[in-house]
DNA sequence: AGCTTCAGTTCCTTAAGGGAACCCCGAGTG
DNA sequence: CACTCGGGGTTCCCTTAAGGAACTGAAGCT
């Protein structure tokens, strides 16, 4: 299969950000990472996923900054675990989650829950702007065009 | 190519999402639908996508109910508009942008601006509590078992 | 009747995922 | 010192999906 980079089609931020996380697995990698499945040999058990594709999906994780690889023991064994720049990839993920939550879990309910640190509530997330602090949906807002566009 | 089904591995919303969307090209599909292309031939010009794929795509997004296909003239034409589920997936690709505004732009700056119709700031989202609604992001919360889980 | 446009469909080539087998390295054991 | 074990990959072959260009069909226009 060939594959189209994304990001070089136009000045855009989802493009960009989709070939950092886009290709398959790599977004359930990175959940797995944030529960604590942080090696390999627990990735590999977990997901299911091929060992070839697992390791061509960190290799490229780790280096585009958004995973870390670093060593456990003295003997040659790695482990995994989510930069900054990974850790704020995972808003994202419960953004998704929220619309699985919704619209896909049916009548079971949702397969996990989040409680929230600060109020102790079981809750989920919810977008709202970062000026005003008032609720910012698809139908919100206006696009323009920002400094870094090309056309 | 094989594809997994992801949704099959496990309850998990994320992956239950990625089988809506996950598939490449998808949310590039989505992001342009909901910018105003909404045509077959604007959404392959703009995209540069193979028919055939486009067609793929166009397909599985109106049989999961993101995308609605109508007709808009009395000749077989047709235009593919966001449902509410589509809308709100949205809210993800708002996230991404954020995500890639802050680590993928560079020097040039964000390709695109979001204008919040309450303020009428340029802002960006900001994910927080539904329930008490201060910041919520990857470390804040603790993740349970939910209703739907099988394991 | 012929031309044009939109919305796909068909067909071939290329490359990516699946899966199983294999390999390398260092530690622990007898 | 040889032997085994387990983590972390690598190699190989097969299947299938994406790319891309050419083709089709159904109106409406001239």
């Amino acid at each position: 299969m060939q594959r189209t980079n994304f990001s070089e089609l136009a000045a855009c931020s989802i493009a960009r950000t989709l070939d950092v996380i886009g290709e398959p697995w790599s977004p359930l990698i990175l959940r797995d990472v944030w529960a604590g499945f942080s090696r390999f040999e627990q990735l590999q058990a977990d997901l299911g996923i091929s060992r070839k594709v697992l390791t061509e999906r960190l290799n490229h994780l780790v280096e585009e900054g958004v995973l870390e690889r670093r060593p456990y023991d003295r003997r040659p064994r790695y482990e995994y675990v989510l930069t900054e720049k990974g850790t704020e990839l995972v808003d994202m993920l419960m953004v998704m989650t929220r619309w699985g939550d919704k619209w896909l879990a049916g009548k079971a309910g949702p397969p996990v829950l989040y409680r929230h640190h600060a109020c102790g509530e079981i809750s989920s997330v919810d977008l709202r702007c970062a000026h005003c602090g008032e609720s910012m949906h698809a139908n919100d807002v206006d696009v323009l065009a920002g400094p870094g566009a090309t056309r």
